[in-house]
DNA sequence: AAACTAGTCAACCGCTAGTCA
DNA sequence: GTGACTAGCGGTTGACTAGTT
């Protein structure tokens, strides 16, 4: 099949930065008209430009939902979490960050927080630590070394610690403690629930304040845009490492992982947030360091994010938790004591 | 002050997938 | 089934800006 030029390159149409007179004329005819037909639209409204122009200026700059301005904190975890879920998948990551677009998105993740990671010793790609395993030291470029502290590193901890309220509590020594509560104080019910639901598209109409979960086709929950406020409840953080049940070692152990995990339940209106430095705190010896993903697949772990995000009992059930071990009343016995638990966790997903 | 360099980001390019006649 | 058309995606480019020499 010849392909058919997508723009007619001999009418001398233009490129390069759009003007204010452009925009208007383009704002204005999609102000009439609405989206669509775009390959005729330039020379509707009036325009030397290609359909493809008009249509990336309007979804990447004109649009009235774009939000502008610098990247937030929590947007910049949820970049994070989204990425090492779906890779460069920019348009699923911009699903999950409302009023941002892939273009932008993408920017973002090229010219600062792959550089960080990579100046963290993390490896972009695979969200893991480029120094375990192979070695990926050709990741990094020439001048920068892992370990050194720069004013951009005292800037990330100062960012962090802003965010951690209790910086006392490890991000490892926390996501063990949820772990165990997870297995140990939420009632199978309301697990079975938060499974059965299929998720926040068929579940209650609890709303949170932070991002608003709109319903997309059912058929790619992991790209929809109902993954949105996940970040704000299970972020990932830096970590994509495959949870696999090869994680117990012999003796039932949890083996650690490389994770530094962020946690938020901004999504539940609290202002308690537990958010290591994502970057910061790469502490892989940490013998401490579990997560939920360590017991769940992706796919289920994914599930399970998605589904606790509508789900007001765990919401519940969890901020009381953080609440309790803020004080510190929380007593948790090793993780590895409640494998049978996780394994009847694993059942339900199973 | 000028030249150079590096960083940022809007826009472009090439491609694929879906739809429809 | 085929081909034209359209929308959208991800990678890349290049103009612009800020910082440095």
């Amino acid at each position: 099949m010849v392909r058919t030029p997508c723009c007619k390159a001999e009418l001398g149409l233009k490129k390069g930065a759009w003007t204010p007179e452009e925009d208007q004329k383009l704002l204005s005819y999609l102000n009439r008209h609405g989206e669509g037909g775009w390959r005729t639209l330039p020379e509707k409204a009036g325009l030397k430009r290609c359909g493809k122009s008009c249509r990336l200026r309007w979804a990447n700059y004109l649009r009235p939902d774009i939000k502008r301005g610098e990247f937030t904190e929590d947007e910049e975890c949820s970049i994070i979490s989204l990425h090492a879920l779906h890779g460069n998948k920019w348009s699923a990551i911009a699903r999950g960050l409302p009023g941002r677009t892939d273009n932008e998105i993408k920017n973002y993740w090229n010219t600062h927080i792959k550089k960080r990671l990579i100046k963290k010793g993390i490896d972009p790609v695979t969200h893991k630590g480029l120094n375990s395993g192979t070695d990926k030291s050709e990741n990094l470029p020439e001048k920068q070394n892992v370990n050194q502290t720069t004013s951009d590193d005292a800037l990330d901890n100062d960012k962090a610690k802003k965010n951690n309220k209790n910086s006392g509590l490890s991000s490892a020594r926390f996501l063990n403690r949820v772990a165990n509560r997870f297995g140990k104080r939420i009632n199978q019910s309301v697990l079975s629930e938060i499974i059965a639901s299929g998720g926040p598209l068929a579940t209650t109409s609890h709303t949170t304040t932070t991002t608003s979960v709109s319903v997309d086709s059912e058929s790619d929950k992991s790209t929809s845009s109902s993954f949105a406020p996940t970040s704000n409840l299970l972020c990932h953080g830096t970590v994509a490492t495959t949870p696999d049940s090869s994680n117990f070692d012999v003796d039932g152990n949890l083996n650690p992982t490389s994770s530094s995990s962020t946690f938020s339940d901004a999504s539940v209106n609290n202002p308690l947030m537990y958010c290591d430095n994502f970057v910061g705190n790469n502490n892989v010896d940490d013998e401490d360091t579990i997560e939920f993903s360590t017991f769940l697949n992706d796919e289920d772990f994914m599930m399970l994010e998605e589904s606790c995000v509508d789900n007001t009992a765990f919401m519940k059930e969890l901020t009381r938790f953080l609440h309790e071990d803020e004080n510190d009343v929380v007593d948790v016995p090793p993780v590895y004591e409640r494998q049978d638990m996780f394994d009847e966790i694993d059942n339900y997903f199973g």
